[in-house]
RNA sequence: GCGCCCGUAGUUCAAUGGAUAGAGCGUCGGACUUCGAAUCCGAAUGGUGGGGGUUCGAAUCCCUCCGGGCGCGCCA
């Protein structure tokens, strides 16, 4: 509808500089949805763009566009100019009625478009070492970069989500050193651990008692630097796999595991520092290799190879994003966590430098979740490894609630998330809200069923019925799920799904409070019946956006 | 000290540069013999941290100050 009123604008303004009454060029103006009803239904913003070029009062021009527009297209009820010079758009009854035959017929898809005209995506996110379990913060990464991997597909992009593993380097080294000492305490052996560096977590304990289970003693026997590589290897891959395990639950599913490893043994890494030194981007200093990242926009140059000949993790990261745009996507996005935000102008200068394409790749950085119960702060510290894991989140609250928590805030602002609220069945958390308002409608449409009644084909129903103001507004916010999902795809904020979902169902709720659906009058019970259906389809559809689950019955 | 993010109602959060800044929770008062009260209706509550600027129009863009968070490793 949107676009059928700007064609319809462009078709007149084109006109009337015939006529000579413009002269210059129609701005890039917009149709928009007023927030009031009383500024009708769609309302343009053009006469008011164009009064400085134009150089004549915006309610003037508004003017003359509207007599213009007069009769220009039978839905238009009525036009009026109101405000500083906004041409709203009322339109006939029945203009929107349409949309629920579109919703009938695209079904699951309805919502879905081409924006992204299959456009190759990379979303890479989560991406935490396999050192320990994730945590609440990586909760919120996951649940975004899922939500936005399915929003984009949604949108006609062609998505693939990818998990970093950062298997190789120091942290790797103090992981099995770590699992080492563990599993030689747990044989009786008496042995230090150092504070330094190393993690204490109790998961370590289990991971060695799985590894004595499966080896006895004899990593007792090997020599200590075999051991510990034995000891990486077996923790590495038991946290992996639980961390997948957790992401499972979580309903987060990655099309691809990316192992730091392979970018050694391919041979990536040395022959990308090759071509850099080659390029004259780095230079030889107190023994190290550096990048002259300086050239390029950032605030220091940076390390690649140390004095000692090993490789920084930044070395792998740019073979990591050469990698990425040669396996031919378009578009790279990457999210972290804000602490992560000084790497962003390090690796924007490797792209420029390197000739990649720079505009193709943007980082979403997502922000701090303050974890609290009955509002006071829940203790969390890495470092003495007393923290509560997702999984933890997850088995006390759900994946739906704290799917919904994370995603109904934009990822910029710091979030805090009340395990007692998100635990709380009742009004204080929405995700409820919403999924009722699912289970309501599938409730309403049972007991249709029960008395006979059956949902109607949109072809079947007369949906000149549908003349309640609520109806008619609902509709329209329909109507609106579309471009939502196009709006959301493009500016990479899924959270507008959950908020649309939000005033959509609050809409309904209301609606349902004053209207009966099922009545005696089989006709308008045909219709509204319809309409129920075309609810529970944009409620599905958004849900399943959000990774969310759409329960028929709660 | 420098850099990035944030500051909106008691609180948790919304608001493609647009019209009178909106919701939930909480508070007060109402609504279940009728499709699910995890719901609805009504009331009170801020003028968007302060100050400048750009714009026909600013919570949104720019500058500055204040407050909070996070960074500023040859860690990842």
């Amino acid at each position: 509808m949107k676009e059928r009123i700007r064609t319809i604008i462009a078709q007149v303004f084109d006109a009337c500089r015939r006529e000579g009454m413009f002269s210059g060029e129609l701005p890039d103006f917009v149709v928009e949805s007023p927030r009031s009803r009383e500024h009708g239904d769609l309302a343009v913003n053009v006469a008011m763009m164009l009064a400085k070029s134009e150089k004549k009062q915006p309610r003037q021009i508004a003017q003359l566009l509207v007599e213009k527009l007069q009769g220009s297209d039978p839905v238009i009820e009525k036009l009026e100019i109101a405000g500083p010079g906004f041409i709203n758009f009322y339109l006939k009854q029945d203009a929107w009625h349409s949309v629920l035959g579109e919703i009938e017929a695209k079904g699951t898809r309805f919502g879905s478009c081409d924006a992204g005209c299959g456009q190759k995506v990379m979303v890479e996110f989560v991406s935490a070492n396999p050192t320990g379990p994730l945590h609440i913060g990586h909760g919120r990464g996951a649940a975004l970069g899922d939500a936005l991997a399915r929003v984009m597909a949604f949108a006609g992009f062609d998505v693939v989500r990818e998990y970093y593993i950062n298997d190789i380097g120091n942290q790797m080294q103090n992981l099995g050193r770590s699992l080492y000492l563990r599993y030689q305490q747990l044989l009786k052996k008496e042995v230090a651990f150092p504070e330094e560096g190393l993690y204490k977590g109790e998961y370590l304990f289990d991971i060695a008692r799985d590894l004595i289970l499966r080896q006895a003693d004899k990593v007792l026997q090997m020599p200590e630097n075999e051991a510990i590589g034995l000891c990486t290897q077996f923790a590495a891959s038991a946290i992996l796999q639980g961390i997948e395990d957790d992401l499972e639950l979580f309903g987060v599913k990655f099309d691809s595991w990316f192992s730091e490893k392979t970018l050694f043994d391919s041979g990536d890494v040395p022959n990308t520092l090759e071509q850099m030194k080659a390029k004259g981007l780095a230079y030889e200093s107190e023994g190290a290799l550096w990048f002259k990242a300086t050239d390029f926009g950032d605030e220091k140059d940076r390390v690649m190879v140390r004095a000692d000949g090993r490789t920084t993790y930044f070395a792998s990261d740019i073979a990591y994003h050469k990698n990425k745009f040669k396996r031919g996507f378009q578009r790279v996005i990457d999210i972290w966590g804000a602490d992560h935000h000084g790497y962003v102008p390090r690796l924007a200068a490797i792209l420029k430098a390197m000739g990649l394409p720079q505009e193709a790749l943007s980082v979403i950085l997502v922000q701090m979740v303050n974890l609290l119960r009955y509002g006071q702060p829940v203790a969390m510290s890495t470092r003495s490894g007393e923290f509560v894991t997702l999984r933890e989140v997850i088995e006390e609250v759900g994946s739906d609630a704290a799917r919904f928590m994370f995603l109904t805030r934009r990822s910029d602002a710091q979030l805090d998330f009340d395990l007692e609220v998100a635990k709380k069945q009742s009004d204080e958390n929405p995700v409820y809200y919403v999924q009722y308002a699912h289970a309501r409608i599938c409730s309403i449409i049972a007991k249709a069923g029960e008395k006979g009644v059956l949902p109607a084909q949109f072809a079947d129903i007369n949906a000149a019925l549908l003349i309640e103001d609520q109806e008619r507004e609902i509709i329209k916010k329909l109507s609106q799920f579309p471009e939502l999902v196009a709006g959301s795809a493009l500016a990479a904020e899924p959270h507008r799904v959950a908020v649309y979902l939000m005033e959509l169902v609050g809409q309904f709720h209301s609606y349902y409070a004053r209207h009966r659906v099922v009545t005696d009058n089989q006709e308008l019970t045909a219709a509204r019946l319809n309409l129920m259906s075309g609810i529970k389809t944009v409620l599905q559809n958004g849900l399943a956006l959000l990774g969310v689950t759409a329960p028929e019955k709660m």
